[in-house]
DNA sequence: AGGGGCTGTTAGCAATCTGTTATCTTGCGG
DNA sequence: CCGCAAGATAACAGATTGCTAACAGCCCCT
């Protein structure tokens, strides 16, 4: 059976894209632009997830995450349009299990999250890091994108957990050798550039414009995500 | 959930344009003039983040901001119209985290570092800079005004980091050879000319009128915050 | 023994960064 | 108002840096 997914979002177009990229996956959203009313509809429908914009007419998104908690342990993934991680904060106290920051760069990358989220609710264990639209599981030792997994080699795991560990925090070459290969001195550093671009070879759409392992020039790499 | 904002100032004219800022990036301020109903407004209003104003009638800042610390680990920004550096001192050892130089130059400034102190708090790993309406994120090698990036190479991030991590301080060329370019003896000093200028075509709104790396004729030169 | 995948090494190439120099502009003192 | 010195700007060549491809050693498996 389908499962369905609760769409609370005001804007008719990112409701409508949602819902698209939802079907597509085999999912059956339903819909809310409406924050009063959306305690109603929850009750109704009983998503498997929730998707809940943050900022709603009549009643805030905030808000309506508390009250579907007293009564749900449904996963529940934020939407916030803006980048202020306080709002994340904010909305994880409030017992949001994860969140996207709008606009989507990609439908696939909610999907991913929404996927993500699912899962942890049958296998609470296993870890699992959100990195664009790819899912890390690092106690499975996989990533996927979507439905499909991207099969790496131990080493060019270890490179993508380290750096998706901490997004958007660049690590020197040479951290990243005694991290990832445990050297205790430097060696040669463009042992890690060949590894990067392998590794980039087989996660990135394109791997000559990287958005997951991305470059900083004269320091070392990153990962980028969100 | 909107965050909160307690603006205690009592120049009514300051206090509007503040709190004007504040609302039109979803921020909730609200306001106190009397130094001596601080205190109680605090409790009350429980913010998220106080921006403080040294000069009050009542009761002084920083005799305010030593309260505040004593029953809370709330964001303190102080407001001081003088650069007197002695003020910025004492406000920082009251308790104060970030000060700001009156008059503004432009609320985007304001908004910046009230962001920045709020995202410190919730990751205190990311050590992040705030000049006039940049922030610079040390840890992730990016500088950012409001949500675009602005792309440096090494040179120029470490001199700007250089700069900005004392504002108001003038560096000669010779000090800067020695801190950013690590040189031991003192070359041709026109090499920091070239670069400062090639920092300000990349950071500065009007390269021609910098605001945020300013000369110091005949010395060198400053960041300006304020 | 042979094949295949993984890893480390190396070399060539393209991009862009950096230091240098020359020329133009500006601010300041007389 | 003029001239000088300090700083800004522009253009260029060499140096760095990162990307890519190719190759060899290694280990495991059959």
């Amino acid at each position: 059976m389908a499962q369905r997914i609760l769409v609370v979002e005001d804007d008719p177009s990112i409701a409508e894209i949602t819902g698209i990229a939802l079907r597509a996956e085999g999912f059956e959203p339903s819909f809310c632009a409406d924050g009063a009313a959306a305690m109603d509809v929850f009750r109704r429908v009983q998503p498997d997830l929730v998707l809940l914009d943050l900022m709603l007419p009549g009643r805030d998104g905030v808000d309506i995450c508390r009250a579907i908690r007293q009564e749900s342990g449904v996963p529940i993934v934020m939407l916030t349009a803006r980048s202020d991680s306080q709002d994340v904060i904010t909305g994880l106290e409030a017992g949001a299990d994860d969140y996207i920051i709008k606009p989507l760069r990609t439908p696939k990358e909610l999907i991913a999250r929404v996927r993500a989220r699912l899962r942890t609710v049958e296998s609470p264990s296993s870890q699992e890091i959100v990195i664009g639209d790819l899912v890390i599981d690092v106690a499975g030792h996989t990533v996927r994108r979507g439905e499909t997994e991207i099969p790496l080699t131990v080493l060019e795991f270890k490179l993508l957990v380290t750096l998706a560990r901490r997004p958007w925090q660049v690590f020197t070459r040479e951290v990243l050798l005694q991290d990832v290969w445990e050297y205790r001195h430097a060696a040669d550093t463009r042992l890690v550039n060949v590894h990067v671009q392998r590794l980039r070879a087989k996660i990135e759409i394109d791997p000559e414009r990287p958005e997951i392992v991305l470059t900083v020039r004269g320091v070392g790499y990153k990962a980028g995500s969100v």
